[in-house]
DNA sequence: ACTAAAAGTAAAACATATTTTACATTAAGC
DNA sequence: GCTTAATGTAAAATATGTTTTACTTTTAGT
């Protein structure tokens, strides 16, 4: 699994602290989703699908063994 | 929030055992997302998005006050 | 080099998702 | 009405996601 938060936070020229904050969740939930640590809840996922304007399938892409 | 799963479950024509099988989930957890007792994981969203062939966006549609 | 903002990290507490087991209800065919 | 498959439901246990607090490291500007 790898996603492109970083990349589209950067395109939005976004900090970790700005984007947690339009999301309602904390800084820290951001980097761990960014530095793969976890995935988000399908909820927070489609948040940011909205927030960014493209598909939670084109942020989080599946890979070999998930 | 809501979403399509039993409407594309019944499109495939599969039992709730069988979707869950096919997905290597419980049974239960299935009935579960159906009746909206809980979000699926964002790796489970993205596996019925693969199975439906359709978006986790047109699979689970945000609602006012999600 | 110094400073400040941003990003990385970690542990504990808490919230949510999932499994397992088990039983109740509904739907369809006979 | 009986039977069976499918669906609904529930409690306890486990796994995963999120917050909070706090500290470290990196990055960019001066």
């Amino acid at each position: 699994m790898r996603n492109n938060i970083k990349v589209e936070r950067a395109k939005k020229d976004m900090t970790q602290e700005q984007l947690a904050e339009a999301l309602g969740v904390s800084r820290q939930t951001i980097n761990a989703i960014e530095k793969n640590k976890y995935l988000p809840s399908t909820l927070l996922a489609l948040k940011m699908s909205d927030l960014f304007g493209m598909t939670v399938n084109e942020l989080f892409i599946l890979e070999e063994g998930d």
